[in-house]
DNA sequence: ATGCATATTTAAGCTTACTTAAATCATAAA
DNA sequence: TTTATGATTTAAGTAAGCTTAAATATGCAT
């Protein structure tokens, strides 16, 4: 039997998982056809596959649904990911988006040993560079953290960004040119839910966010 | 025009440049299926395949020979190979074997990026852990030194182990049972043509090599 | 409840990288 | 020079991952 998972296999599994996590609906393959830059015929015939590996749920026109070994899978190259971006940022010094990018495919090319390695290199980090938490060894996540959106937090309360959360190049731009870095305090100063834009302030600086990237920044209550 | 290169591809044309150094000869379609682990049949269609993008010259029943730009993508490849296992033996501490196994699959996941990345924060290396000499970002391999084999080194005079070139698990295994490691001093005693054996003397230890070993070990005489 | 726009699946076909089995070539021994 | 043995190539087929184009189901607006 091939127990090897495959590059597309391995991009597909995860692209299904982190769409159940952050939008936990729409998960059809069409969503996941988007995400990935291939067509929607070509995300059926992935569905079927690899439904009849047992590592998704799938009916035809229904949403896929990760199985326990697809999740399992899932998460497994999610730590890999991280950890590379753990790496990559602290020993060599890349920055977050640099290290996006070479993680999406180291993640397919290491070894358990070689992950081991690099985990206890770095004394088994909790949460990579951009504040997204690592699985350990077991899969296991700390999920534990109040963590909201900007776009779903409240006005004129002190926030913590403890999270960016997001894959592409503009967005890091956008974050380290403003000031928008993990520990940064930020207040939310107004919602436009019509125009789907809001308000914040960090130090001097007010920005005017789109719903994209208020939903890719994430923040906590400050403690003090 | 597609100008990527497949995994395939490069441990094919990484394989034929090895064999072209290192034998010389009978770089035939069958030794490099031997090598790869893949079928005669293979390895015909895969060299007609690398002909039709001009990456080696073949005909029919002919030995393959690299062009100029198959050479170049070998090197490459090659580049990558080393500077990750002198990365990987400095930074995470992996022995020669473990490192060989790792970088036989992250050369295939490496941007240009990264690997100037690791380049620069080794120094600039000019040879692996194995003593393999690492091409620049040209393509320029320091060939310059006066290195022989073991099985053609004369007896009775002191050389120094400069070279362990194998990628086999056994090999290095051996190796570091036997104080065989790069800088050892090393004298010949005696060479057992018939049988294909070299009698060795390292610190207080005789070996009796085969032929195999003795043509994986590199060494120059020494300077003192 | 019906119809239509949109999403999804099916069908047919392509490329890469393999396989096994059969045919053919090369060359060394007789 | 002939022959046979082994190496090499050809032929046919498979699986993964894609594509485009056509068919079909879904679900929302009327
Ligand atoms: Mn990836
Ligand atoms: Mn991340
Ligand atoms: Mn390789
Ligand atoms: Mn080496």
């Amino acid at each position: 039997m091939e127990n090897s998972t495959s590059i597309a296999t391995e991009n597909f599994i995860k692209a299904v998982f982190k769409h159940e996590q952050t939008e936990g609906a729409d998960t059809k393959s069409g969503t996941i056809a988007r995400e990935l830059g291939i067509t929607h015929a070509a995300a059926t015939d992935m569905a079927r596959k690899l439904a009849s590996k047992n590592l998704v749920d799938y009916q035809k026109y229904k949403e896929l649904k990760l199985t326990d070994s697809g999740r399992e899978l899932a998460v497994h190259v999610l730590r890999r990911h991280r950890l590379w971006e753990t790496f990559l940022n602290r020993v060599l010094g890349l920055d977050m988006h640099q290290v996006h990018t070479e993680a999406e495919v180291l993640e397919h090319a290491t070894s358990d040993f070689l992950l081991d390695q690099i985990d206890a290199y770095l004394g088994y980090p909790k949460f990579d560079p951009h504040g997204d938490p690592i699985p350990d060894k077991n899969g296991m996540v700390d999920d534990s953290l109040a963590q909201i959106t900007v776009s779903n937090a409240e006005v004129n309360i002190a926030y913590q960004v403890c999270r960016l959360s997001g894959s592409d190049e503009e967005f890091f731009d956008f974050c380290s040119s403003n000031q928008l870095v993990l520990g940064s305090t930020i207040i939310i100063r107004k919602h436009y839910p019509k125009n789907k834009m809001t308000e914040v302030e960090i130090g001097d600086v007010k920005l005017l966010l789109n719903s994209d990237f208020a939903d890719a920044i994430l923040v906590e209550a400050k403690l003090n």
